[in-house]
DNA sequence: TTGACTCTTCCAATAATGTCGAAATATGGC
DNA sequence: GCCATATTTCGACATTATTGGAAGAGTCAA
């Protein structure tokens, strides 16, 4: 994956508004949210949110679709599960408890059999 | 924890020089490497690399030690850790699934007695 | 077609960031 | 003390980011 990539996605983070836009995103859910009502929600602008919210669109963090006269706004997880697997491999030595959140340090931390049992139910 | 620090934190990764900088710090360990062969190996000027340095300090990603006349830097796994942390509470729906990488996602998708056993042969 | 509504694009101002030469600071050896 | 080495700070400049008013473009209803 290019690196490129990633630092567009976090630059897209790397912002007030745009870390706002895009956390009230992922609380909408699927359903997302119109432009407008993001604006009056958060206060912004609407050529500032316009602004902001191409950025998240170009980083692949954000989708759009039409809704008649209004454009709905969701959370496309694409891009950050690329940028999370991206920053644990490349920046959490390669090992995930390294850096992990406590949930995943559990998993990370317990013997090779409990991940391998935890793989055969998964897998099953 | 503050959105402040984590915005401070992603813009800190968000910039080519700072993540090659931070990524080999990764690579090299808790032993790090002095300013100047960072500068050679990634072929940034000394005062630019001063700079990025700061700001990767400033964020937590880096910490750094005097040793005689060289000043060695190293990763710092603190912020990188909140700034996971952060990412999947906040941006992942809290269901880790929805972003997590494969390695992760087999455990997330893996049933809760496989999970509660993991947990147990951590915690003894 | 007109008008209301929703959102984007255009534009210009302002602020923040990135870069590096020159100078300053800190350390060690003589 | 002086000199060499290693890094930072200063200062100036170029580039990029953020902001919002004004105008443009798409949609719908009458």
């Amino acid at each position: 994956m290019a690196k490129a990539r990633i630092i567009e996605a976090l630059g897209a983070l790397a912002q007030e508004n745009r870390l706002d836009i895009f956390r009230l995103l992922v609380q909408r859910g699927p359903g997302g949210l119109a432009a407008g009502d993001i604006g009056r929600r958060l206060e912004i602008a609407a050529p500032t949110l316009s602004f902001h919210l191409a950025q998240l669109r170009r980083a692949g963090l954000v989708k759009a679709r039409r809704a008649s006269r209004r454009i709905i706004y969701s959370a496309d997880y694409r891009a950050m599960r690329e940028l999370l697997a991206y920053l644990t491999e490349n920046c959490c030595q390669g090992r995930v408890e390294a850096c992990a959140p406590p949930a995943a340090q559990v998993v990370a931390a317990a013997p090779v059999a409990a991940q391998a049992a935890a793989r055969r139910h998964a897998s099953g």
